[in-house]
DNA sequence: GCGGCGTGGTTGACGCTGTCTACCTACCCA
DNA sequence: TGGGTAGGTAGACAGCGTCAACCACGCCGC
């Protein structure tokens, strides 16, 4: 019955899920700098280093809360299978990606938009970034299956740094400041996905010779697939 | 003798400056975390309580500092003046939002990164984020006359996501964990920027008529090419 | 049966933080 | 001459992360 792992708290459970569990639900209700361990115990019902018992420091527990952030957001990403068309998948990515920012602007921000903690160990933290990464590189694959490695690379980052800007810019204090019409904001993912369908398109439009974008490099294969 | 204006500290200058460029210089070592108020007036050899006759509070010296940081970033996308090209311009702004954010990644992180404070009040900081957009809109605008205020609006919000989505990325820590070669992520900014090219390349390619993006907005006018 | 020991909990302390309050001091102006 | 105010000081408070010591229980080898 799991003797190990679940130390046979009175309510039943692992403190340090619990922990995980109420910090998630803090950062996610009020952001990351409203997070404090004393408080994470009080919640519990428990001594203020309880949870010390569980995580080192307080870096450790953040650790924790992003790992599950991520499997959270793969999951996210996860949930439109892959149709026939390359092009409808990847607005479904973008949409799912889109989606999840704005339903856990606060946990995407932890994800993204904050310098994880030293403890965050990345090798622990990889596969879920690498996962979501090679779908989004595989469905470019299949959108044009001429691309070499380093092309797809290229791209996967171009379409994920107009994501991550979609995600982020939408919700920050920046935007709020510029009076972007509502109707203009909701349209704006859809219209950037539009634009980005129209850069990837593989033929250069005809009478505008696109001069080879990073033609230079030739060796560098950059493929990030982890094995 | 500016008598009100610099209220004679013995090295001359006013504290409430001080301040702001102590906490400036804080911030871009250490991050937006290191910054404390006591920590400012140690390092200006006055007492905890001293700041507080400038500053109502941590969040309002951070209020100062925002604001410093964006006349840095307004006078540094400023620098490169408009040339007869609206495309070399686009890509020469795109190179100065993406030298600034490089070279000062933990300023760039507190105004875009982080929710501002209550007390940086729109009103304050919104010239800088608008004469900043506004100028991103120009160039769209010479780069297709045709274009309405709603399609501008648009792409240069889809711009600047790609921008910022690129200067947070690039940076970021989720990136560090997936090993995509040096030679590729310095090849990205210039891939990018051609990848906005063609997207904002006015003509629609021949053979791909494109779904208007964005159909369901029926009155405005969703569709990119020129009337 | 029993001592040692690891696990998971407790309390107490330390120094750090932001902030409140009170006090002092110089200067300006009526 | 005297009050008001701007600017700097010191002391206190609660909250924070963290270190240290202590305690209770379950398991193991003897």
């Amino acid at each position: 019955m799991t003797a190990k792992t679940a130390p046979a708290r009175p309510d039943g459970g692992d403190l340090g899920d619990a922990c995980v569990a109420e910090a998630l639900t803090i950062i996610a209700r009020h952001g990351l700098e409203a997070l404090s361990l004393r408080d994470v115990a009080r919640r519990l019902g428990v001594s203020h280093q309880a949870p010390y018992k569980h995580f080192a420091s307080r870096d450790h527990l953040l650790a924790a809360v992003m790992r599950r952030c991520f499997e959270r957001f793969a999951t996210a990403l996860r949930a439109t299978p892959p149709t026939g068309s390359p092009d409808a998948d990847l607005r479904a990515l973008g949409r799912s990606y889109l989606r999840f920012a704005a339903g856990h602007p606060l946990e995407y921000r932890l994800m993204f938009g904050t310098p994880w903690p030293q403890t965050a160990d990345a090798p622990d933290l990889r596969p879920y970034a690498a996962s979501a990464f090679d779908g989004l590189c595989d469905t470019l694959r299949r959108l044009d299956p001429t691309a070499d490695d380093r092309q797809v690379t290229l791209d996967a980052l171009f379409v994920w740094s107009t994501m991550h800007g979609l995600a982020s810019l939408l919700h920050s204090s920046a935007m709020d400041c510029l009076d972007i019409p509502q109707a203009v904001a909701e349209a704006l993912p859809d219209h950037a996905m539009g634009r980005i369908d129209r850069a990837l398109d593989g033929d250069a439009p005809n009478g505008s010779v696109r001069h080879g974008e990073s033609g230079e490099a030739s060796g560098a294969g950059g493929d990030p697939s982890p094995a």
